[in-house]
DNA sequence: TTCAATATGATAGTATTACTATCTTTGCTT
DNA sequence: AAGCAAAGATAGTAATACTATCATATTGAA
């Protein structure tokens, strides 16, 4: 795992830094496990409590609520793939070629090493499932405020410099890149469970995928 | 109201008819109103009771659950929009032509008459706030086997046909309306509540909304 | 070595949520 | 006038989302 991305979480993030702690990293690697598999909703601190061997009470010193621990888990998928993104930005030279990188780090068609236990692969497992949560919310204007989702919003306004220098007449690099980005994930949702929202048939799905966000992206940008 | 779209709703969503009576109806309207105004994780069964001086047991005759009554509402949101569309594609003549006014009737540009109640804006804004909670649930493939996304999976391919008749080439157009339907949302929500990832300022809001679809929608199918 | 701070464990308790069950009353239809 | 279904009324339960308090274990500074 990226161990930068855990470094200079917001604060408002948590009561206590979970990193720092035994049982704060176990919250946040069982955490993400168990809300993948129940799902949110039925997802409790109960539950994760007796899943390692803990109390409520003790995952309460570390995340005001479940809302919070889902926020911090979403904010550290951002800062890995703000990463990437930087990586990438800084090795390819053509922005088209960047941009077609970055596509790839969305949708993350390169399922990466067999590792045992691939935290990335559970986060983005959790953002296509959970993801919107986060700020669907009637604390969103609060929960902005404290930055909570700063890491989304970075990630966002870098991709959009890409744009922007590829083409500067485009009115609307922002929302094109928070769309693609939405759409990445939606569209892949759809594809497993209401496919008649998609156009993917079952073979090399990924491609598909990506060729679709291309028409989008590319499209969109191209002088008329 | 558009009376037409009560008809024929999924007797799946409900336990009995809720427009077939007095109570149901309160519990429709109210319960709409209720959401918005609390938002769904706040809104109970419970407090609705109170709203329209009934008990807790009186809406369970009525709605499984509040997840039903949601999934209800958004049927019936996606039916209306069905049957505008229906309108627009029988009036209108060019293919381009209809397609814009269907992205002006999905961003709601349009904030018709000033009822003092009126549900389309009602359920306008119970979309782009909990629409996506329809979906993003462990039931999704129970609940898309019983039908109950059949109203957004029906638009969604009429929409298609004008863009396969339009574009017979493009590969993705269902996948791209669904894209194109999503992103009307989280870009109406993004620019209240997380403004950094759109470009809209605070003048003709709509109009600027739909130039950006415009971009993406024509951009995808435009050809090579 | 001791003291003090703090991480964690253990237990208990509360208000609210999400239901289910049952019994009564009201009002309309035939 | 009888009967049936809609709606009202009340009660109860398991689970959720917390909060509070007290005990124990570890560790690092004096």
């Amino acid at each position: 795992m990226d161990q930068t991305a855990f470094s200079k979480m917001n604060e408002k993030l948590f009561l206590k830094n979970p990193d720092d702690y035994v049982l704060g990293r176990k919250i946040i690697e069982n955490g993400l496990l168990l809300i993948n598999k129940l799902g949110y909703e039925q997802f409790t601190f109960k539950k994760l409590a007796s899943e390692i061997h803990t109390t409520e009470a003790g995952i309460y010193r570390y995340f005001e609520n479940k809302h919070r621990l889902l926020i911090y888990l979403i904010a550290l998928y951002w800062k890995i793939i703000d990463e990437k993104v930087q990586v990438i930005s800084q090795t390819e030279q053509e922005p088209e070629k960047i941009l077609e990188e970055i596509l790839h780090i969305l949708v993350m068609s390169s399922s990466s090493d067999l590792d045992a236990w691939n935290m990335e692969e559970e986060l983005h497992k959790l953002i296509i499932w959970e993801g919107a949560k986060t700020y669907h919310t009637r604390n969103v204007n609060d929960d902005n405020q404290n930055q909570l989702f700063k890491p989304y919003k970075d990630l966002c306004a870098r991709i959009s410099n890409i744009i922007i220098a590829l083409s500067p007449q485009y009115p609307f690099p922002h929302s094109l890149v928070s769309s693609v980005i939405e759409i990445s994930h939606t569209q892949k949702y759809f594809r497993e469970h209401l496919p008649s929202l998609t156009d993917f048939n079952e073979t090399k799905k990924n491609e598909q995928l990506i060729s679709f966000l291309k028409t989008v992206l590319f499209g969109a940008i191209r002088k008329m």
